[in-house]
RNA sequence: GCCGCUAUGGUGUAAGUGGUUAACACGCCGCCCUCUCAAGGCGGAGAGUACGGGUUCGAGUCCCGUUAGCGGUACCA
């Protein structure tokens, strides 16, 4: 019995770290952190045939990319086997549980759903299972004989059953409602609640927060826990997350959307998903919203998690926003607001990737690679964003956008206008930003041209895009001899 | 079927123990800035709090019912 808060996260490896899965961690962490306890992981891979190994790195991975590295862990449920059959005998000694004689039901095709309706009906008059009363010798030598059984915990005939959740409050059930449940298979595989329950009194977990789908079953857990002679520890329970329409967010259904490293791979910071996903369900209370980790610990709380579910507002058909908007802006809000030399690495990162790195950038180029960050940073909302959309400015070799062509170059005038403009460029003293505006704009003027036309034209001349930075800053960023070389380059472009 | 949980604008959330025109953020629309797009600034539309009853001088906040969604109900986890 100790005072010291341990928690846990138990995902069970039958698919990838989901954003569920991911908030229930990150939760556990900050209640951790908060309490300056211990957080720990432990795999839950008793589900032999559904989990891989494949499954389990994948978890690794993502927590790790989120920064929600375990204390302690990660433990393996399925090395804890014996302990879980213990338990179970020693439950069947004391007599709080029994062998059940009765054959296991053959599992037909049907759907699950249907068919626990279907025994719940036929067991509407419920009559108790006859083997729970035979007396244990009986019992054990029909064992002996080598009769199966699997063993179900002996639960009161009468009473509620109560527990206080952090979350939702004060639970009740009858203890009617609670048929006796299976701790070990007939072939003496121990069952999830038990296996559960066995491992958190072992770790010595003294909060287990998890998805509300645990909740009613939690009664049996604490069931459990009672028999067994273990301490209850507290329950905290999180509301789910949902898909759009209000219905379950599923790995199935909704595909790699849901899955943590999609949102790596896509250019997402860590900590900008966990401020996503910390608000997700919970609020601090006030109106800020970018929040530090540091400051999400400092005012996390349990009892401020909120009871409805969350709905995870992402739109299929729209690529611009593959995941929810919000979650979006949290990204480029981080992306615009952390330093600079933190962002650095990451952008370098991503150009290695693309092939688009230049060793230079890290050494005599720095500071260019620097300012062309912090230019780009702006208006760009995933780290992704550098190598597609920055394409430009970090390559010679990038594509014109058709639209912007049409747009910023078809005007024929252009065809003089641009190869001018570069003629007047060429002759400037000091190639900076307002050097090449003054240079501009008396251009435009002598020509009798407005500004506009010049400055589009060559944005598009010169990125191959309509929209970006100034034209100013993307000059000097260029420099003076790539900035007349695509001038010159794009004139063949101009007309159409 | 049975048991349980939940219900505030499109989405995420606020609104200590019931007390002024229900607040903030994202998104959307408009204006400003401006060479475009962002960013930033300003403004707007959008909920009368699922529905119906109560209790109360007064309810998003308490009670009951209904509905809907979700979860559980398995020798799945």
């Amino acid at each position: 019995m100790t005072d010291k808060v341990r928690v846990r996260f138990a995902p069970s490896p039958t698919g990838y770290l989901h954003l569920g899965g991911a908030r229930t961690a990150l939760f556990n962490w900050l209640f951790a952190r908060k309490h300056g306890g211990t957080y720990i992981l432990r795999i839950e891979d008793t589900d032999q045939q559904r989990s891989s190994e494949e499954m389990v790195r994948g978890i690794l991975e993502g927590l790790h990319w989120m920064g929600l590295d375990a204390d302690e862990g990660p433990f393996f449920q399925s090395s804890f086997d014996r302990e879980h059959r213990a338990a179970a005998r020693r439950l069947v000694e004391e007599g709080k549980a029994y062998y059940d004689f009765t054959p296991k039901q053959e599992t037909d095709d049907r759907d699950v759903q249907e068919r626990i309706v279907d025994r719940a009906r036929a067991q509407a008059g419920k009559e108790k299972n006859p083997y729970r009363d035979l007396p244990l010798e009986e019992a054990l030598q029909r064992i002996e004989a080598g009769h199966q059984a699997a063993i179900r915990l002996k639960v009161p005939e009468e009473g509620v059953s109560r527990f206080e959740d952090m979350v939702f409050g004060l639970q009740e059930r009858d203890y009617c409602d609670i048929e006796d449940l299976v701790l070990i298979r007939s072939d003496g595989s121990p069952l999830y609640n038990l296996s559960v329950v066995v491992d958190d009194i072992n770790m010595n977990i003294s909060h287990v927060i998890r998805g509300q789908d645990h909740l009613t079953n939690t009664h049996k857990q604490v069931l459990i826990y009672k028999a067994l002679g273990a301490e209850v520890p507290k329950f905290g329970h999180l509301p789910l997350i949902m898909a759009p329409g209000r219905e379950k967010l599923s790995k199935r259904k909704h595909g790699e959307v849901v899955s943590v490293t999609t949102y790596r791979d896509r250019g997402f910071l860590p900590d900008a998903l966990v401020n996503f996903l910390a608000l997700l369900g919970w609020s601090p209370g006030a109106d800020q919203e970018i929040m530090s980790r540091e400051e999400l610990i400092e005012k996390f709380s349990l009892e401020a998690v909120n009871k409805s579910s969350a709905i995870f507002n992402y739109h299929e058909s729209d690529p611009q926003n593959w995941t929810d908007p919000k979650a979006l802006w949290f990204n480029a809000e981080y992306l615009r607001q952390m330093p600079i030399e933190e962002l650095e690495p990451l952008v370098a990162e991503q150009l290695k990737q693309s092939g688009l790195w230049r060793d230079e950038y890290a050494g005599e180029r720095r500071n260019w690679f620097r300012e062309t960050i912090a230019l780009l940073r702006m208006r760009y909302r995933t780290l992704t964003d550098f190598a597609t959309l920055g394409q430009p400015y970090f390559s010679d070799e990038f594509e014109y956008d058709p639209s912007a062509l049409k747009k910023n170059l078809k005007d024929a005038r252009l065809k003089e206008l641009i190869p001018g403009l570069a003629r007047r460029l060429e002759d400037l003293e000091d190639f900076t930003h307002d050097a090449t505006e003054a240079a501009l704009r008396a251009f435009s003027e002598e020509q009798g041209v407005k500004a506009g036309l010049l400055i589009n034209g060559a944005r598009t001349a010169l990125t191959g895009h309509a929209v970006g930075p100034g034209i100013f800053d993307i000059m000097v960023m260029l420099g003076r001899e790539r900035t007349l070389e695509r001038l010159n380059r794009a004139t063949d472009l101009i007309g159409q």
